[in-house]
DNA sequence: CTCAGTGCAAAGTATTTGCATGCTA
DNA sequence: TAGCATGCAAATACTTTGCACTGAG
């Protein structure tokens, strides 16, 4: 599969699918796409979804993001679209914003503390805008 | 407990104590905590260290933090000594860096994406010194 | 005396793993 | 056909919760 290696079974091909479609479908739990690749593929066991996204993983096809409090979610990798995510603590909603502002962070990171930020898959925890307005009346 | 409304039970005094303790006492894991503990408070209960965490969170005392990897760790609230946090995906060290650059960061997202920075418990996770030269050697 | 706080045990939740079977290459 | 990949079920690890009891204020 695309020359990685994986074999091209129906549960990976399903999946990379569903990560690749647009509009929402970006940055996903295990159990979102449980249940949205359950639809096409009557019988996907959970433990095979976990098991290929750690695969495609691996393979460098889909980043895997810590998006705080239990939230690991999944997403394509576009090479030609990189980002930092903003993940609100408060409705969960992952945002992207500017991936300039990782590779500086990165940067200052790596010159000022030898520490080399793992860039992909940076995720940021806070408040979106539609929480922070509820929260200060 | 320190007019916060919170009763200073034994259970409480220990676990703060220990996260005031310098040196290696900061960024403990809450079975760690546990661990420590128990030299003072045989008998603690784990569910108490986490409830307890919990409420000192809450009321500000504390800073929960998200070091990746299931790796929740909490730390004693310096006012006058905040700080970023640097995690190792690799041997889970952390390692804290200057505020300033957290403030910056928390000041673009809030002016280009309307995203509040959760800045007190920011991890970054990455490579620390040590696992970035064995692993490129 | 009262109720926040605790210990204990049990329930959750997210994720991983062992094993026999199935399907891609 | 060989062995990677899957389904299933059980195990893990961390954290939370219900309940009756205890102790701080």
């Amino acid at each position: 599969m695309n020359a990685r290696g994986l074999r091209a079974t129906s549960q990976r091909v399903v999946l990379l699918k569903l990560l690749l479609s647009v509009e929402g479908h970006h940055h996903l739990t295990a159990a979102e796409l449980h249940d949205k690749a359950l639809e096409m593929l009557p019988g996907l066991n959970l433990a095979t979804v976990y098991r290929t996204l750690e695969g495609l993983n691996e393979a460098g096809l889909v980043d895997r993001l810590e998006a705080g409090l239990d939230q690991t979610r999944y997403s394509y990798r576009d090479p030609e679209h990189r980002h930092g995510h903003l993940c609100c603590s408060e409705c969960g909603k992952v945002d992207e914003f500017d991936y300039k502002l990782v590779a500086q962070l990165a940067q200052r990171l790596l010159e000022d503390y030898d520490f080399q930020l793992a860039s992909h898959h940076l995720g940021l925890s806070g408040l979106c805008k539609a929480c922070r307005k509820r929260n200060s009346p």
